[in-house]
DNA sequence: TAGAGGATTGAT
DNA sequence: TCAATCCTCTAC
């Protein structure tokens, strides 16, 4: 069952970032159907200084970024790794919510071939190897997540105390910014990133 | 049009 | 700790 596009557009996007942890994520790709529940994520604002899209600013990369909730938002990091993205709020606002990890689910054996390992040991435990696994790329930039490539559906329940709330990974530059307690992980899985 | 740097990862 | 690797943005 796949998620209603309201669901993305909640113009706090902490709380869409929380919502998202036990949903589970679809990609087909190449004809393969692969899926992980969402076990953790961050929230990305156009208010502070970790976001693309602080100050309002359009360039060619973030514009996806500027539309509704419920959009993908795809962009190359340090030349190799895929990160991916779901827009929230309404069009022309500018947050985002970047899925960080997965716990495996459907097509297990698809994402080991495509990470080329050998146990699924961890194939999902970060955000560069996620796209990876899943098959997500820039081509997928700009979709929407009701479409027929990659969709959110409906997963387990995830009580506010099995919620643990940290600092952000990897972007130090944005000073005190960098220090907002805005990476939500489910607490205890052993899927999340280290 | 050139130069710098990045929401990462895996090997050293 | 550091290189891989290339797209994006900024400044000239």
């Amino acid at each position: 069952m796949k998620l209603d596009l309201s669901f993305y557009q909640h113009p706090e996007v902490t709380r869409v970032a929380k919502a998202l942890l036990g949903k589970v994520l679809f990609t087909q790709v190449g004809g393969q159907t692969t899926s992980g529940m969402i076990v953790e994520v961050e929230a990305y604002s156009h208010i502070e200084k970790g976001c693309h899209a602080y100050g309002n600013k359009v360039t060619g990369r973030n514009k996806v970024m500027f539309l509704e909730g419920g959009h993908c938002y795809v962009y190359l990091c340090y030349g190799i790794h895929h990160l991916f993205n779901v827009v929230t709020s309404k069009a022309g606002v500018g947050d985002a919510v970047l899925i960080r990890a997965l716990e495996p689910g459907q097509g297990l054996d698809v994402m080991m071939e495509r990470i080329g390992a050998t146990s699924p040991r961890r194939i999902t435990s970060g955000p560069g190897k996620l796209t990876r696994a899943m098959g997500i790329d820039r081509g997928l930039n700009g979709t929407l997540l009701s479409g027929p490539d990659v969709w959110i559906g409906d997963g387990i329940k995830v009580g506010k105390g099995a919620i643990l709330a940290d600092a952000r990974i990897g972007i130090d530059y944005a000073g005190k910014d960098a220090k907002l307690p805005w990476r939500f992980s489910i607490k205890g899985n052993e899927w999340v990133s280290k």
